[in-house]
DNA sequence: GCCGACTATGTGGTCTGACCACACAGCCTA
DNA sequence: TAGGCTGTGTGGTCAGACCACATAGTCGGC
């Protein structure tokens, strides 16, 4: 007759995570219905709810209103949109400093272009014989497409900067690491309404606008050229650059506790 | 007359996300009442409830039950554990595979342990003139008094594990990057349950853990003589290393979608 | 026989009201 | 004055009800 101590949302939350470890639940599986789970589970509906909707903001469900197939709740497990939320509220919560998210994003996308540059590199080395399948070329196919769209004439601001997000994301999925892939979207998304703000501080959109798709050409040259090196500078170049013009982070050549 | 399409958690969210971002709510403050919020803002309590859930689970509030001043919801700003929380629910559901984990973890640490370098170089070049006030030795105190902790005789493994995950997390902490200490706790956070299965995987503990101890002490040394490249690859032999032989991540090798 | 409209059913979304345990603040008694 | 006692407000939980919605099945007209 032990008392169980946690609330009862943890009770279910706990429950649910336990039948995704014991691989009784898989992305595309739906979840029982909340009077069930909450018969079930020997606790209230309002309980269950509040269980499912964390899991629904941290990106593991997908709720549907209605009846059939689609309804209900559906394993999703699409991290994007949780670390979004979780970085966005940090930031407006002043618990992640918008300089801590530029230093992170630095760290991250020059990892992700050297890494990339490396696979072209692995790639090139091993193409005469096919002892190594799993050494391909990374797919770039997304970026070059992403970087002709921001060469069109009469894009908004907005337009650029969406396209702009896209590319760097597609970057990250071209690499193909879920965890990296996750975070830079919820970095850039934390940090979007300041990007917003920072392009009024330019001196000049037209030719911010121009130096960047030229800074984008000359990384996704450097990649497929397979130079690590020259992808990570380009990288870094580009992005602190940036911050550094719209006075986003206040100074970049402080490494720590900066 | 326009209808809010948005549920009634989510205009409370945005609500408290609207108060936080115009600084009408700030770290140490206190939410209104549940009942207050969800009368002021038209919606039922139990909407109230989940949105604040949701928030408590981020590690944006912090909710006590009583009467008083610590009573409520409180803003703390912890990423800690809702970064903690995403991870593991996400390997859980397999958003996120462990080897991108590893990988992820891997790219983090190696450059907080060369940023940490690289800080105690400045402090040692500028430290002869005080006009960089900034630049000032990265605190490795705690570091190293768990490094001291791990050499104390008769720990089990999951007091040795315990210290390595917080002298790990120590490095970050030391960087001082908000962003990079709650993902790098996310991250052993969520891999927590595979380390602890891969220790039974070892040839021999008592070995292994030396070889740990003994690598610490190297990344330490190497941060402390300012040496950024040392100090990299010390961590990426150290982590690449220690997973490998718990076959914890398949091949260390592949870079590229691996 | 075929196709449309209609209805039954089950889903999540929401609100309301009620009760509980808890913690503090103030009172009240010894 | 010191101790216990009670009032009050907090989050935590549950039960019940209703809604909008989407599907699946049925029934009707053609």
């Amino acid at each position: 007759m032990t008392v169980d101590e946690r609330r009862a949302w943890e009770i279910v939350l706990a429950h649910i995570e336990n039948d995704l470890l014991l691989g009784r639940l898989k992305p595309g599986d739906r979840l029982p219905g909340e009077r069930v789970l909450a018969t079930d589970l020997g606790v209230g509906r309002s309980s269950v709810r509040e269980a499912i909707r964390v899991l629904e903001v941290l990106g593991l469900v997908r709720t549907n209103v209605g009846s059939g197939p689609t309804a209900g709740a559906i394993i999703v497990a699409l991290p994007g949109g949780g670390m979004s939320a979780l970085m966005r509220l940090q930031v407006a919560a002043q618990g992640f400093p918008v300089a801590d998210i530029v230093k992170t994003r630095l760290v991250l996308e020059t990892a992700v272009a050297a890494e990339l540059a490396e696979a072209v590199l692995s790639a090139a080395l091993l193409r005469p014989d096919r002892q190594h399948p799993d050494r391909q070329d990374p797919d770039l196919g997304r970026c070059a497409q992403l970087l002709d769209a921001m060469d069109a004439p009469g894009l908004t601001e907005d337009e650029f900067l969406a396209l702009d997000a896209a590319f760097h994301l597609s970057l990250a999925e071209a690499c193909g690491n879920q965890v990296v892939i996750a975070t830079m979207a919820g970095l850039r998304t934390a940090i979007e309404g300041y990007v917003r703000a920072g392009v009024g501080r330019l001196a000049s959109w037209p030719d911010t606008s121009a130096r960047l798709r030229a800074e984008h050409r000359g990384i996704l040259a450097a990649i497929e050229a397979a130079d690590p090196a020259g992808a990570h500078g380009l990288v870094h170049a580009h992005i602190s650059g940036y911050y550094a013009e719209t006075r986003l982070a206040p100074e970049q050549n402080r490494t720590h506790n900066g």
